[in-house]
DNA sequence: ATGTAGTTTCAGGAAATACTGAAAATACAA
DNA sequence: TTGTATTTTCAGTATTTCCTGAAACTACAT
């Protein structure tokens, strides 16, 4: 092996090592677990599917760790278990098409997050709907504003996530000029 | 004052503590914090400014809380402080139209966060854009896709944002059907 | 049955994050 | 000035969240 060779090589694992350690800070601003982003990132940038080990070895990562951001991964639908025939060993790879990726994120928030905060709107319009105070009444048209909007944020979101890639993309560059 | 508008009082009440709370634990899932998505949705649902005293007792907490996340809701732009005149005392009052809103939180999230990503995607992407080993070039043309996406998303997104509601819901509208 | 490779669980500990409360600073009035 | 109301800061503490490591479990091979 050249010398050549091993200092792209180096230079390759140290870029991809900064996108992960750095993919790790940027989930967290949204609430995601450091953990889980760089066991993301370090998958959709390494061509071959990984094993627990390996995740543990790169990361520096104890074996519950691991395992258990794995699976929530997988839960996510954003990386899939695959087993090489003859081996007993289980390996991880992610989805690595980016669009995919979009509409798998947008689609678990959705069900995560959107859908109870609209459960909690609902119940708080339906609770003070037939009070008569004018500040109730304020917070009842306060909350269904919320409601509307999200409804609305959730319906585009979810029609977005459907469409497949090619339907979408051509508007969204028609729509950025 | 008639029992039933006491009653209909502490209904509103309970209705605006439910919203309160459970609006916390929705931001959290979104890394905002807790008490910073509490004192959001008191201010929002509350017809008058408030004190930071007001902000204190209503929701349980020291001064010191109610201050820092304050001045970050002031920071993010959703809230503004105002005076009364021939007062000392500061209140404040948030911005309560939902578009609005949802304008401020996707410019500063734009600024915050999506910013800091794109400048780690172009620095992967630099580093690797001259190595030659076909596991390189994989990786740098997954960083691209990604780059490519997270470019878009801003750009349709800052649209959006800076568009005037009326020209965006007609839109959103027929876009649902 | 017994051994082995691999996975899963979880109690306890560590780290990150958020909060308190009191003291210091500031701003204004008399 | 001096007093008073208000805001700001921050060291220490509490809470939440995350992680470790080892033991229990599972599945399979011999």
């Amino acid at each position: 092996m050249s010398k050549q060779t091993t200092q792209e090589q180096t230079e390759l694992l140290r870029a991809r090592d900064e996108f992960v350690t750095q993919w790790g800070a940027i989930g967290s601003a949204w609430g995601i677990n450091r953990t889980m982003a760089q066991i993301h990132a370090l998958l959709i940038t390494t061509p071959r599917p990984l094993s627990t080990d390996e995740i543990m070895e790169d990361l520096k990562i104890s074996r519950g760790n691991a395992h258990g951001n794995l699976r929530d991964l997988v839960g996510w639908g954003l990386v899939r278990s695959v087993v090489r025939k003859g081996e007993r060993k289980e390996y991880f790879e992610a989805e690595k098409e980016v669009w995919k990726m979009f509409c798998t994120i947008a689609r678990e928030r959705k069900r995560r997050e959107i859908e109870p905060a609209m459960h909690v709107l609902k119940d708080c319009a339906e609770r003070t709907a037939g009070l008569r105070s004018d500040e109730a009444k304020a917070f009842n048209k306060q909350i269904k504003a919320l409601q509307d909007f999200l409804a609305l944020a959730d319906t585009v979101l979810t029609k977005i996530a459907r469409a497949e890639k090619s339907t979408v993309m051509p508007w969204a560059l028609k729509f950025v000029k």
